[in-house]
DNA sequence: ACTTATATTGGCACTCAGTGCCATAATTGC
DNA sequence: GCAATTATGGCACTGAGTGCCAATATAAGT
């Protein structure tokens, strides 16, 4: 009834339209979306995002601007493609394995999980890291891209908790966020070439230092 | 030589392009830019952002197309022209009284500060909150927003500190937007109408209680 | 292998945001 | 009132994104 959108290549290669095996079909469609990307990323590293059209893509992936569009939703998602697994990294990390802590302890945790997951392919993760933070455009995209995850992490977090504490929760999985934020931040404009894994640990530093000097009690007097 | 593109209206009201001490002009630009931004407040709140065109926005207010460009440099500046003010208010508030506490106090006391600012016209600060939060690009726009003056509110409170601290300061600054976007959203949805205030305190306190059980010690043993 | 059904492709034309250009109309200073 | 500015709005353009449709490639049936 819904009849979605139907977009190819990524969600014909995780869910698959058509179900065959290994098919042809499906191998071109991943070729194109690859080759799509990578020209994308190129033409944004060399000439900027804002300067490079949709139809310079295309013609260097070699196919035409209306296939790229049912490739990609946007020209943002042609960068997002392999920024927006962050957030399931998170979501897997957690559901796995978050309950043996606090929510705020299981936090820091999933995130240099996160970093370490970027440590590991570091030379991409920076490229894409710098395409979005040199792009006014992309920063709105990557910041909304985690906000909308962050609704995700606060549900999972949630499970066998008082609904009550929701709230809570979701301020606290956003700071983990705006930390997260940070470190990346820090770490692509850096030089020193230090680990993602150490700005994250000094941004959750940050984090606990919070409350240091936030003791100034009769904050809670009038309640409401 | 920069030849700046030339706005008119708001900076023309502000910094004045031209001295006329109170020309006919300068109340004309005036009428015209509060009508151009009732109208599309009007029309994005009845029809939703993106369902309405810069062009009705236009002839609602009784003006061509061409011009509410010249007012606005982007259909989003319509909304947010009464939106980004916050920024000042936190800046302000803290150049004048930062000084006499640790910088997560002070934000405290600026972020509630700025949350009795709201709820002294919370008509209009709702309704306004509400069409941002229902609108993915201005959500968008609003964080980029946050995140700017995050960068300002860091250089205000790093004066007269040690520079090494700025990455902390900047996660702390970012954490406390974080709780004031959670805030402003859960007051936003929120039938009870409970005060910004209220939220913010709320949000805050979740923030402190982040290092509650991140006290693990040896996190931060191999330091890199 | 040949044919049929189905999915992909790419071209065309459209909408809408945003911008440069220019003639016209209004405002200001004299 | 007149001349110099300055705002205005119309026109045409670019670029993103979308609907439609004919041509084509793949999958499935015989």
């Amino acid at each position: 009834m819904t009849e979605e959108p139907k977009q190819i290549g990524k969600a014909a290669a995780r869910t698959s339209i058509q179900d065959s095996p290994g098919g042809k079909r499906e191998r071109n469609q991943k070729k194109l979306r690859d080759r799509i990307s990578a020209a994308g990323i190129r033409l944004f590293s060399e000439k900027g995002f804002d300067a490079t059209t949709v139809s310079e893509i295309a013609a260097a992936a070699g196919t035409s601007r209306r296939t790229l569009f049912r490739y990609f939703p946007s020209k943002d998602d042609v960068v997002f493609d392999w920024l927006d697994e962050q957030g399931d990294i998170i979501c897997e990390y957690l559901t796995s394995r978050a309950r043996d802590s606090s929510a705020t302890h299981a936090l820091r945790r999933a995130m240099l999980h996160l970093a370490d997951c970027l440590d590991a392919d570091s030379a991409r993760a920076s490229q894409l890291t710098r395409i979005v933070y040199d792009t006014p455009s992309l920063s709105r995209r990557y910041q909304a891209e985690n906000s909308r995850w962050e609704g995700e992490v606060t549900e999972i977090l949630l499970r066998g908790q008082a609904k009550k504490q929701a709230f809570l929760l979701r301020v606290q999985v956003a700071a983990a966020t705006a930390g997260l934020v940070c470190a990346m931040r820090a770490w692509a404009a850096d030089e020193s070439n230090l680990s993602v894994r150490h700005w994250v640990r000094k941004g959750f530093r940050a984090l606990n230092d919070f409350s240091e000097i936030e003791r100034d009690g009769r904050s809670m007097s009038k309640k409401k």
